[in-house]
DNA sequence: AGAATAGTGTCTATAAGACAGTATAGT
DNA sequence: ACTATACTGTCTTATAGACACTATTCT
């Protein structure tokens, strides 16, 4: 009648079982390009890949060898998918306390010639400079960042093409959506920065309008100025920082104002 | 060098895998209250839970027997969790051509006794009619449906509280950010319908105002009238009928406007 | 006629969008 | 003075929100 019962009763082979449990990782970093000083920045999207080396750590000839691919690995038994990624993520860039989301499972029978592996799609925020000091481990030879175009002219390994799509259209809906932009920003920052940010996956006009998104900063329920507060970085003339403000946000797409 | 090389060294054991792999279903439906005729509806979003039987179908003492739980079982060797997800919802009620969408995976260690169970967490979709014919199965005591404050007063299985949890706030979101409220109408359907279908997870001033949304209809981009199509189902008298268009919506939280 | 739902008319306040113009400070 | 960015002024147009009012049809 207990679950004590139920638990010697119960037969944990009945069903066949994965060969393998992984998280993946898709690495999002927007770099400042053409940063000169008093110039508000351009940005772009860029992912981060590793090229899968020819032999791995031990000795063996590695799977999908040379071809691109998400970093990630085998969840550990203690842990989570979501922690495996994190773990690995910190392994990886040495950076703690990044902004991570799980957005989906991989687990299509035969899309791993190794078995049957389920892989668990994560994309994580790094700020720019927690990546310099990545480097090329046992399992990969190269580590690189690519732009979205870029990334899809590379020959990936299994499915990680359809993963990589996902996690783009993911983190896009999620920029514009949601306050995750927060992530790619200082904790204060100007109008432009944040606009820089949002014009990485988008070209709405009200967005791209200088004026407009000057005015419209002000106006938004979860942004709220630093008082007093301006900065120089981007232009001469000296800007106002704002900050956000920790808040649910659900625009309805029934109505027009929050 | 090749991918069958690389085959023959791997030793799919290398790591610990999962014990199970399964699929649970939040299976959600709309029950319109006072049907009368010649009345707009007033609708409840009800969860559909399965009431956990003590003898299982081979005869032993169930899991977690008594409490409610989501229906659900084990993904088979030749399909997704997806298709699981699916064919399950299609065995228990019987419904092809279901609305199901995977929101989240549950694989905390120590989360099912039985050992290192994950399982996905999917929510479905149904019409009100085709829960009718569902039935107790031999897992399954009793089926009910639970409006969503009665649900989190049940005792529920497992880690089922929080997949719940997942599950509402998800549809909510989804309801209001995307066009999945024509999933719980019928194709034409008239302003109070959707409204009323809205209003089970909002009580937004702009959505509940009879005279405002009535207007606003007519001006979003996603629905179009059906032209001089007219029903007398939710009044004497006659009502416009409109349906969706289907086209991917973004309502970025950064503008107004479309 | 009465009742109930489905709208429309109309007014006010607010916001968007366009575009010109001003402000700031480094070079 | 020049230049680039950060705004602000101002006008026009669109929409939201409120609330009264009309329209339709069954009982």
């Amino acid at each position: 009648m207990s679950n004590e019962d139920a638990l010697k009763q119960y037969d944990v082979k009945r069903y066949r079982t994965p060969d393998g449990y992984t998280s993946d990782i898709a690495v999002f970093t927007i770099v400042s390009e053409k940063v000169e000083e008093y110039k508000p920045p351009h940005m772009t999207l860029k992912l981060m890949l590793i090229k899968r080396s020819v032999i791995n750590d031990e000795g063996h000839i590695n799977i999908e060898a040379g071809k691109w691919a998400l970093p990630g690995g085998f969840v550990q038994e203690d842990e989570s998918a979501f922690e495996a990624a994190k773990r690995e993520l910190e392994e990886e860039t040495g950076v703690k306390g990044i902004h991570i989301k799980h957005f989906g499972i991989y687990d299509k029978p035969g899309r791993d010639p190794r078995g049957w592996i389920i892989t668990n799609g994560h994309y994580a925020i790094v700020p720019d400079h927690s990546l310099s000091s990545r480097e090329a481990n046992d399992d990969a030879d190269e580590v690189e960042l690519f732009s979205i175009e870029e990334v899809f002219n590379l020959d990936l390994a299994f499915d990680h093409r359809e993963i990589i799509q996902d996690a783009v259209s993911m983190i896009t809906n999620d920029l514009l959506q949601t306050t995750i932009a927060r992530r790619f920003l200082p904790k204060e920052f100007t109008y432009s920065e944040l606009q820089a940010v949002l014009l990485t996956v988008t070209n709405d006009t009200a967005i791209a309008s200088e004026a407009g998104f000057a005015r419209k900063i002000k106006s938004l329920p979860f942004i709220k100025q630093v008082e007093g507060k301006k900065t120089q970085r981007t232009s001469k003339s000296p800007a106002q920082l704002y900050e956000f403000i920790d808040m649910e946000i659900v625009k309805p797409i029934y109505t027009a104002r929050y």
